[in-house]
DNA sequence: CCAATTTATATGACGCGTCATTGAATGACA
DNA sequence: TGTCATTCAATGACGCGTCATATAAATTGG
């Protein structure tokens, strides 16, 4: 009934969980004790930055993520909201918008970056 | 700003959200559809599973799995109100409790296992 | 050029997890 | 023994993600 190769796999999964909640968890509390804004939020942020060219990006976006479309949707509302994200719609394809960080958007990237990446450090050693 | 071992971190933490949402999402979809329960109540069940001795478990699981305390109590009373698992108040100390598999889930958890370490073997090959 | 279909995003209802707090039982110790 | 602190579990308020759908724009086929 459990296999050895079962066990294994229940612990290779397990293992995969902790280190998953334990890293999410610190990161979100200390990007939302300290910017005010949850991992999410800053996941969104991380890839606007990374991508420098001007697309049409609200759907690429999505393929660069596990995030539902309308987990996207909401999360990039909320930057909107907060200021940090500007959506515009996009000229060839109306329905499409492309986003782009705004200069308080940058500047909270540039700081949440380094705390994230000081966390990540620390828990996928 | 972004050395190449933040951007290796950042690699490697993407890769690690991708197999969990992944994973997660195949077996939640399944068990659901399937036997009417999530895939946090399957880990419950399966934990309680394991442990065959007849301690007070409640508090010891919660040291076997990321979750919160919280959440714990919430999961188990869906599986108590679904008639999956019972819990008894703890003669030596009754604050704890313990819990068991009643018959029905007994039988839904070994059926269930056999789809969970499929999925897993699917995703985590 | 007009349906019918497909694609991009938004939204409302709903469920689950989290935080903070509560209640109850136990422990510690003067 | 009485008080104060601690521990275990449950609960209510709240926020976020998901599913199903809505809206609007573009594409396809006749």
């Amino acid at each position: 009934m459990a296999t050895p190769q079962d066990r294994q796999l229940v612990e290779q999964w397990r293992s995969i969980q902790t280190t998953y909640f334990r890293t999410a968890g610190a990161i979100d509390r200390a990007l939302e004790s300290r910017f005010n804004i949850g991992l999410t939020e800053f996941e969104i942020l991380d890839l606007v930055a990374e991508s420098a060219d001007a697309a049409c990006r609200m759907k690429q976006l999505g393929e660069r993520t596990p995030m539902t479309q309308s987990a996207m949707s909401k999360v990039v509302d909320r930057l909107d909201k907060a200021g940090l994200i500007s959506r515009h719609s996009c000229e060839d394809d109306r329905r499409s918008l492309f986003l782009e960080l705004t200069d308080a958007g940058r500047a909270l990237h540039r700081a949440a970056a380094i705390e994230h990446r000081a966390l990540l450090k620390e828990n996928l050693a």
